[in-house]
RNA sequence: GGGCGUUUAGCUCAGUUGGUAGAGCGCCUCCCUUACAAGGAGGAUGUCGGGAGUUCGAGCCUCUCAACGCCCACCA
């Protein structure tokens, strides 16, 4: 803290004060400690990733609550790390290698990945790097990657017993298949998009009869694998049909129609071609009939070369594929009609290819006996999602769970820990390869969410359960992550945590909202409406985007929008604690500073009293997530309450020790939000520090020996006093220079003692108390039962104070009449709780006295 | 098709067991009062999306309608 500068200089400080808490070792957690723990893993960021506002929030909701923790007495350890990203780093080093005109398999697989894994040393500390930005407190000494030795043979291990428990099978089945991606991907992987499409209508027709039937499809080149036409059994249009055959256009291969349920009597021509190579559904149908499969598409997205599709397709891309097919089903006359029908494409979540559904060998976990103890856990209570509502959501999908395919055909990754015998084929499933010389390990390698899911505890030694981590801090507390990885990320831990460790990861998924541009839209580079975090903490300080997002982040999860200038409320705010801090420590002269609590004033008690009503506040709140109104409290408390207040008052009279004491707590309470500076302060501050920084203080808790319920109410009198003198001030545009002296009819004791503070906070000059006053020429107020005469002369237009008394008095009557009536009501004072009716009707007395006072005044004026 | 969310001051949004509304920004007036103009003082602004119901009393609970958004399913 400069002792020159009235502005902030954020970025200076907080670079300085992260390096001291590095310097110090202060993030690292000690498994070994005393202390209970209190433990959260990262939701490891991509290894391609740069740090975007999501992770800002992300980051930062994960640091209030370690560094709340922390101080709470807790051993807190924020587990640091990094997702490998199987498809996302390799697709980074082919396009890499693209550039020199080259790919992965010029390379061949040993040496892609060698090269993969340099890019990925390279590139691996990079986010985290960023992270510090953000004021992390998470222990890098412990920080992981989710190809990393350990989460290696953790991989390896949880395949093996998964597959020897039956868990995890190999079948054919129809997966999603990306051709860009040249690999299979999973259900959640795939993201469906409407797009205006065709339903062309084909007619094949019957063998040895008149006749043909007319089915509809959106890909007609897939007609070429089609093996049945299949009907509603219960169609009277088709139903004489079943049983018979048909002639595929084009190619003369007869398939006979079928009836099945499953077909769509008002859909399309109510008839449907089966290609169970091609679409799941029609996979189930050809299972349900015995029928063939027959694969038209290869891996590429070309046509096969193969007797079932014509010569003039085989080769083509599927693009050009459908259009010559199209071409060719006109010439034949066998294209009834074609008709416009906007559908859903799957498309690749990675890359955004539109999905080929294709039948392949691919590895599965069997999901529903995984899932049973995991909806267990949620039901029970013992995970709770905050907000609840998403608990709904997480047992919806996991109720309707599907098996999960983990194989992709990718090079980067955990390579699947099964072996083949050279000459047998037979299969073998163990951790290691029985005979390197006899066996060769599976192609493929896992889904990355495989090894994710087993992240909260291979990071702390699984499988070694002995690990001082394991022991000391799994399972962890909290997980904190937004809603769009529910389904990918947590419910999988949920799962394989249950599975392996018997106990749930975790005990709380504390779910916030996306982070949105202005008009709330997804922020995407490609949208080019993208903030970087790192131009914001740059621009505003690390601590104004904490405290801004973190104000902004409301209980119920929703969505944030954000827009650069937000954070200008961020900057403001930690500009106002630098300076009033900066104005406390300037003004501390005394070497004791502990306080005396038999010699406190009215002011004291209150701040003190408002400190402690803010601390229990701000306690209640972090342990609820509520965390935007933690930010949200401790705004207004330092703002309206000690600076608007207390820190002013202080100008006349000051308690030195007091002023310190609340300013210490403060920071305390607000240390987790905005740690910076609250840091770079408390270490200026003239109190007693046991602990190198004040991320190790202890956090303030509610204190009954801070209770000064009577005082401060007293204290809200003289503000209403100060309040109303000013507001008279303004009205009648009274300069600051020319005091005013009042008169005050009542409640002698107390304004007695405050004459300093109106002197100041009001430019009284003369107070005297008196029961009449006979001077007309006033302005009046009234605070409660005291009425406060400003005795004007020239400076008051009489007419426009009677117009301003009038205007009070019918506000007051219109809240009487309401009162009143519900007074009056039987039904009211019978059924409403006692404290209600009571309290109505003190408010009911208030209100008659104040009302009573302005019309005597009134009186007087007119 | 199923589920969820949102609708409150010009804008962005709070509003925790139902007791008649708040903040930030913006706006108007005044003030460079020696911590802070990234500040201070004062002020204006709302039939709480529409309708119905429960209740003595509804922004809050129930039903219904509407608009916008999201998720799941993927009828060729």
């Amino acid at each position: 803290m400069s002792e020159l500068s009235t502005v902030y200089n954020a970025r200076e400080t907080e670079k300085e004060i992260y390096k001291f808490w590095e310097d110090n070792n202060c993030f690292r957690a000690n498994a070994k400690s005393d202390k209970p723990p209190y433990s959260i893993v990262i939701p490891p960021p991509n290894v391609t990733g740069v740090l975007h506002m999501g992770h800002a929030l992300d980051e930062t909701l994960q640091d209030i609550l370690i560094r709340y923790k922390r101080m709470s007495g807790y051993e807190a350890l924020w587990m640091p790390g990094c997702d490998h990203a199987g498809i996302a780093t390799q697709n980074v080093v082919e396009k890499n290698l693209a550039k020199e005109n080259k790919t992965r398999h010029d390379l061949g697989r040993e040496k892609f990945v060698e090269t993969t894994w340099e890019w990925a040393n390279e590139h691996k500390d990079r986010i985290l790097e960023q992270c510090k930005l953000l004021g992390a407190s998470f222990d890098l000494s412990r920080k992981r990657f989710t190809l990393d030795e350990g989460c290696s043979n953790a991989v390896k291990k949880v395949f093996v017993d998964l597959y020897n428990k039956g868990l995890i099978y190999k079948g054919n089945y129809i997966v999603n298949w990306c051709p860009r991606c040249q690999s299979a991907i999973s259900d959640v992987e795939t993201n469906y998009e409407t797009e205006p499409g065709n339903l062309w209508e084909i007619s094949y027709a019957l063998l040895d009869e008149p006749g043909a039937i007319v089915i509809a499809t959106t890909r007609p080149e897939t007609m070429f694998g089609d093996v049945a036409i299949a009907v509603n059994p219960n169609d009277y249009k088709y139903k004489d049909l079943i049983g018979k055959t048909c002639v595929m256009p084009l190619t003369g291969r007869r398939i006979p129609i079928i009836g099945d349920d499953y077909v769509d009597k008002s859909f399309g021509t109510g008839a449907l071609k089966i290609t169970p190579a091609h679409d799941p559904n029609d996979f189930e149908v050809g299972k349900r009939h015995n029928l063939e499969q027959i694969k038209v598409i290869d891996e590429c997205g070309n046509m096969m070369v193969n007797e079932y599709v014509p010569p003039q397709i085989q080769g083509l891309n599927r693009v050009e594929a459908r259009k010559k097919t199209v071409e060719m089903l006109k010439e034949n006359e066998v294209l009834v009609r074609v008709v416009e029908h906007t559908h859903n494409v799957g498309k690749c979540q990675r890359c955004s290819t539109t999905i080929e559904p294709l039948l392949s060998t691919q590895w599965f976990v069997k999901m529903k006996p995984l899932a049973k103890p995991a909806i267990e856990a949620v039901k029970t209570g013992k995970i709770k999602f905050i907000p609840q509502r998403w608990e709904k959501n997480y047992l919806m999908w996991m109720e309707n769970i599907r098996d999960w395919c983990i194989s992709r055909q990718l090079w980067w990754g955990h390579q699947i820990p099964a072996y083949y015998h050279n000459q047998t084929g037979e299969m073998v499933v163990a951790l290691e390869n029985p005979d390197p010389n006899n066996y060769t390990q599976d192609k493929d390698v896992l889904d990355t969410w495989f090894s994710s899911g087993l992240w909260p505890f291979e990071t702390m030694g699984w499988p070694d359960t002995n690990s001082e981590d394991y022991k000391k801090f799994y399972p962890t507390s909290t997980l904190v992550t937004g809603f769009d990885i529910i389904f990918f990320w947590v419910a999988r831990m949920i799962t394989m945590g249950l599975e392996f460790t018997n106990q749930a990861p975790f005990s709380t998924v504390y779910i916030h909202g996306l982070i949105r541009d202005e008009l709330g839209q997804k922020m995407s580079k490609s949208k080019g409406n993208t903030i970087d975090p790192v131009d914001l903490i740059e621009k505003y300080g690390c601590d104004a985007l904490r405290f801004t997002l973190t104000y902004l982040c409301t209980y119920g999860g929703q969505d944030i929008k954000i827009s650069d200038e937000k954070f200008e409320f961020g900057r403001n705010f930690a500009n106002k604690i630098y300076n009033a801090a900066r104005f406390v420590l300037m003004n501390i002269t005394k070497k004791d500073l502990t306080i005396d609590y038999n010699n406190l004033s009215i002011a004291d008690k209150w701040i003190l009293n408002e400190l402690n009503e803010c601390t229990k506040l701000v306690v209640d709140n972090l342990e609820n997530f509520r965390i935007g109104e933690v930010a949200s409290i401790l705004y207004e408390f330092f703002r309206t309450k000690y600076c608007d207040w207390y820190v002013e008052l202080s100008k006349i009279e000051k308690n030195e020790a007091v002023l310190v004491y609340v300013l210490d707590k403060f920071l305390r309470l607000l240390h987790p939000i905005m740690p910076h500076i609250t840091e770079a302060i408390w270490q200026k501050m003239p109190v007693k520090k046991d602990e190198i920084g004040i991320l190790f203080a202890s956090y303030p808790t509610f204190d009954d020996k801070l209770k000064f319920n009577n005082d401060a109410k007293k204290m809200e009198t003289v503000f209403e006093t100060i309040k109303a003198l000013r507001n008279i001030r303004a009205e009648f545009n009274i300069p600051l220079g020319l005091k005013i002296d009042i008169i005050i009819d009542n409640n002698e004791e107390l304004y007695s003692q405050i004459i300093p503070y109106l002197n100041r906070l009001a430019k009284v000059n003369e107070v005297r108390f008196e029961k009449e006053s006979n001077i007309k020429k006033s302005a009046y107020c009234t605070v409660n039962d005291t009425k406060i005469t400003v005795p004007l002369e020239d400076l008051i237009d009489l007419d426009q104070e009677i117009k301003r008394q009038t205007k009070k008095a019918d506000k007051i009557k219109l809240e009487l009449t309401s009162i009143e009536k519900r007074l009056n009501n039987p039904n009211f004072t019978n059924s409403a709780p006692k404290d209600v009716v009571s309290k109505t009707q003190e408010k009911k007395e208030e209100l008659l006295q104040e009302l009573q006072l302005i019309e005597e005044t009134i009186n007087k004026l007119s």
